[in-house]
DNA sequence: TGAAAAAATTGATCTATGATAAGAAAAGAC
DNA sequence: GTCTTTTCTTATCATAGATCAATTTTTTCA
């Protein structure tokens, strides 16, 4: 069974680190369609997921939603600007298939931190990767056209990929899905 | 004369504390046009304005330029993924007027943070509200016409508006010139 | 397994922004 | 203060991707 061991692996945590942890977090079975969290609510807690697929999204004012992230296992999410400054949340996020998710609190890892400190330079160089990301993630859109950024996607989401409607993956590209199944058409020619 | 008593304001530092930072980090000046980093450069260093303005741009497969980040006094920029990760730099930093910077290069920042653990904090919340910039920043890329990203641009850069010429701004909205020429008649008009 | 719902594709047209090419205005240099 | 260079604007035309409207394919679940 996947647990909170497999989270922090190559930490090398004690048995009383883990159940430390384990007191601090909670386990939560998510269906398909379920929100894990709601936009305008406050954002509390950080989640990793242990199995499925979440993501998060922005709805803009023209009812129209923006993938900003897709989360599989062994990934975190959460709206980090809700998270991190304490207003409500501007993403949802949803379960898009059957997912379990472990939730931390803002407290919880507070807690966590000031007792394992270790963790919590496991969670800096994390964030430092996410941050990484995202950075890319900007260049991207502004210097690639739709095609290009579709095959990176394919590229950096492998995994992922199939646990993915083509409509997502076109909200995540900042596209419309007919834009999408037109350069699928244009790259299965070739 | 600005310096470092600036940055970690809010932290009530002692003075022992900031001879220890400032033994640890080196002032440069440069003048308009200078390279503070070259893409393809081990990036190890992370800078902290004092005075004038920056700026870090992606140059894409057809040598346009792409701009991810301005700085001003009091902000700091770096090739974050590259900072890191220990890769080469994939940005080019530049000096966009006569400027000062304070160099903390990564070993300086760990010494640092070990001896001031505050400090760490210190960093972590920077980086924490870094992160949201860009979070929203993605946001704004996929959810946003041309001339609501200006407008918007406007709002978040306003102090930083009038140190920066158009194409810059251009650069940053990922249009062209001529494209944020006609929005700033469109807008003018109103 | 077969009907209903959801997702993907296709075609025709439209539109925001890009490309190219001048020219005008502003900023710097001597 | 004028000359040169840089920056900004304008006009025209081209194009990637959006929109609208079906239709086909795939998935779901009774």
């Amino acid at each position: 069974m996947k647990s909170i061991t497999e989270i922090f692996k190559g930490l090398e945590l004690t048995e009383s680190e883990y159940t430390f942890i384990q007191e601090r977090c909670q386990k939560l079975e998510l269906s398909k369609g379920d929100i894990l969290l709601e936009k305008g609510q406050p954002t509390l807690s950080q989640y990793y997921v242990l199995e499925g697929c979440l993501r998060s999204f922005f709805e803009d004012t023209h009812e129209r939603d923006h993938t900003l992230q897709f989360a599989i296992h062994d990934w975190w999410i959460s709206d980090y600007t809700a998270f991190f400054d304490g207003n409500p949340a501007v993403l949802t996020i949803e379960s898009i298939q059957k997912t379990t998710v472990l939730e931390f609190s803002r407290e919880a890892q507070i807690e966590i931190f000031e007792n394992i400190p270790k963790v919590e330079s496991f969670f800096r160089e994390k964030m430092e990767h996410s941050f990484g990301a995202f950075q890319k993630r900007i260049i991207n859109d502004l210097s690639k056209t739709a095609k290009e950024k579709y095959l990176d996607f394919l590229q950096t989401h492998k995994e992922i990929e199939t646990h993915i409607k083509n409509y997502h993956i076109a909200s995540f590209l900042g596209i419309t899905t007919e834009s999408l199944s037109r350069i699928r058409r244009e790259i299965a020619k070739h």
